[in-house]
DNA sequence: GCTGGAACTTTCCGGAATTGCAAATTTTCC
DNA sequence: GGAAAATTTGCAATTCCGGAAAGTTCCAGC
């Protein structure tokens, strides 16, 4: 027992994470090339080389497999936060940490427009969406509320609000043809939410 | 001529508009009876008195028709706010309209209670509540806009933000024994979004 | 008010999607 | 090396879904 209490994954763990890897990135990549009608069980089985049967042990539906990927590095944006020093003011953590990580979650401009474009004929898969949205509002409300001590309403107020404003960064700066990179746009979602929010007076 | 140019709906859309809300209605009471298990397409039909093909002409899941009440409800929100006086400040508006308007639009603590229980494991019927958030987020950004004039980043993530408020905030209200009215906590959460989030340094 | 046409509901039905199960295969541990 | 555990696979049973046609209800024009 030389590792002592490791737990690192072991093989057979492993193996399980790189077919659901390897299955999602199929089913991205055939909604890529073909559209999302072609994405069945079958077709990313088949490009990845396991049954139907077995894509269906992973995945209740295209869209899930599609989402996946996406959804895990959504995830881990909590976990970027969380590793900030504990020392550093929240609103520091978060604008220090969004606008870098949103590029690398989300990919290249071209991905997310494809996305969203698809997302809009498709309710399933735009429903997929916001629950992995709200999984990453979960759990950044669970590392809100340890940095500040609040345990009630604020955390889930502050984590809806900084993923409503991710969202709407992001959509803005896919669909929108506009040189600000998406890192300043995010910056001042953030710097609006931090600050208040500003609506100017009624347009006369 | 009497009435002039009026577009009363007519008998037939009456109808539809009417079975399609008993068949909502129907489908939340066997939810609340039985559980969501007993919720399908025969069992809803049949307290309805209409065939079960019906049903699926009016929904495509026993999900969509649970949530389609609330849905309607929930949309009606931006209506609300876009009524008031088109002088008054937006935060004015909302802070006066939202407070108010939730406690009619999610009826009793006990559904709403119920609702949150069923959902937390039924992952559709969240993915479903979801997307009538999302779309009443998008009607609450239209207001937004032509109330402020901005036409881009802010709406968004102004009427996103303002969800996550309202969604915060019944759902702390509906599942912790607190005495505050739900007004009360929705405005809280409104004024922390009007004047900045307020997030405590960090706990040493 | 009555009649032709449009819209909605119902019945029937076939194919696709989904799930459960047990055998076959692979991995782990001793 | 071999037993135990977990995973994959194929098959069967079942449910789900939506198209087509017939029947019923509403609306508009005469």
């Amino acid at each position: 027992m030389v590792g002592g209490v490791s737990d690192e994954p072991g093989l057979r763990d492993r193996k399980k994470a790189a077919t659901r890897a390897a299955l999602s990135h199929a089913a991205w990549s055939i909604m890529v090339e073909d559209g999302l009608a072609a994405v069945s069980p079958e077709s990313v089985a088949e490009r990845v080389g396991v049954s139907s049967r077995t894509f269906r042990n992973y995945f209740a539906s295209r869209e899930e497999a599609i989402i996946d990927g996406w959804s895990r590095r959504h995830h881990a944006l909590a976990d970027r936060v969380r590793e900030r020093p504990p020392a550093e003011p929240l609103w520091d953590s978060l604008v220090r940490v969004l606008p870098e990580a949103a590029l690398e979650i989300i990919g290249s401009r071209d991905d997310i427009a494809l996305m969203i474009r698809v997302i809009t004929e498709s309710p399933t898969l735009l429903a997929h969406n916001l629950l992995a949205l709200q999984r990453t509002s979960g759990l950044l409300a669970e590392v809100v509320a340890e940095r500040t001590g609040e345990r009630r309403l604020v955390p889930h107020v502050v984590a809806g609000a900084v993923l409503a404003a991710l969202a709407s960064a992001v959509t803005y700066w896919a669909t929108h043809d506009t040189d600000e990179p998406l890192p300043d746009l995010l910056r001042q979602c953030l710097e609006h939410l931090r600050a208040g929010l500003p609506v100017g007076p009624p347009t006369p």
